[in-house]
DNA sequence: CGCATTTCTTAATCTAGATTAATGCACAGC
DNA sequence: GCTGTGCATTAATCTAGATTAAGAAATGCG
């Protein structure tokens, strides 16, 4: 049994399924039902701004968690999308599961460290945002998640800095000119 | 007894002391030790970007909780200043406190409790930085903290929606304007 | 009280990154 | 094998917000 099977009092592989790449699993406006654990493969979140360009929250590889909590926090609408990247084995898991008060003390101890853990990585993408440049941001981004560039088009990567196609384009080749 | 108190295993009031406004709690690249929580006053917390500029994190005002959990949960030196904008009664945790696996059910629950509310915060701040102009992210703040405005000057405000006072002070303008 | 320091505002100029547009490529579907 | 659609790149232009500068208002302090 893996870590998420023991985090929601999951048995074993029940609810693991594979999903095409391509496959919306949550759109924003629905309502926020449920958390996808990546068993195999890539998904994004994203929100859309009133001018219908597309902003990544985050992505999620193998081992990773995805979830809306602002909208299960505020208990409120969707307000992330999420997207296959790749054919991708996910556990779905209902926000039900998610909420449970009757887990094990070891439950809740890995819970308090899954959610630490985000905090520590949110804090640090909001002083990226505030107060680093973009090619900063892209370097960091490599440092940080080095696995990920090579299964990502270039558009989702700047979607995720915060800027355009073309401007990660221009710092790309700006870069290869440095070295 | 209060829930942080609850929380934490604390006894009573016997941590609370009274800190002046202008009290540096924490610099960045001390050993990050402490969380701390606000009985009365108001705190913010920092960073210091290469060119000496500050940018916000987050500001905590009575019932919060102040605390740097990147650099606790990375294991490295603190990355955010904590400083008291008003006197502020603290109550002051320790690094071993707060992580204490110990705990009861009741406490756990809570502290799951808290962490969600703060990764759904974070998850909002990002969105709106990434989306939003400068206009929407101040009527945003407005909205979501209405009792801030009046005990921040402009200048801290428009350093936590990441842009300069000038910039905001000339957004208020407009606003005024379009009454 | 009076002086110094910080805060806020307005305005002129500058710049990082957005927008628009055009070109070449890769590859999916027929 | 062709053809359309999306992706990456480059370049020209535009713009939100930064920077710089200066004056007015507020605040702290001896």
């Amino acid at each position: 049994m893996n870590n998420i099977n023991i985090l929601f009092n999951l048995n074993t592989d029940s609810a693991s399924k594979i999903y095409k790449k391509g496959t919306i699993l949550q759109r924003a406006g629905d309502p926020s039902s449920h958390l996808y654990y990546v068993k195999k493969g890539l998904l994004k979140s994203y929100t859309i701004d009133k001018k219908g360009k597309e902003h990544i929250f985050m992505f999620a590889p193998e081992g990773w968690l995805m979830s809306d909590i602002e909208s299960q926090e505020f208990n409120k609408e969707a307000v992330l999308f999420f997207e296959c990247l790749e054919d991708s084995d996910l556990i779905k898991i209902s926000k039900e599961q998610s909420t449970r008060d009757d887990l094990s003390k070891e439950q809740y101890l890995h819970m308090s460290s899954l959610l630490l853990r985000r905090v520590g990585v949110l804090q640090r993408r909001i002083i990226m945002l505030m107060s680093a440049s973009a090619k900063e941001r892209y370097e960091h981004f490599l440092e940080t998640y080095p696995e990920l560039p090579n299964r990502l088009p270039q558009r989702l990567i700047a979607s995720y800095l915060g800027i355009t196609p073309e401007a990660l384009s221009k710092i790309r080749g700006e870069m290869l000119r440095e070295k």
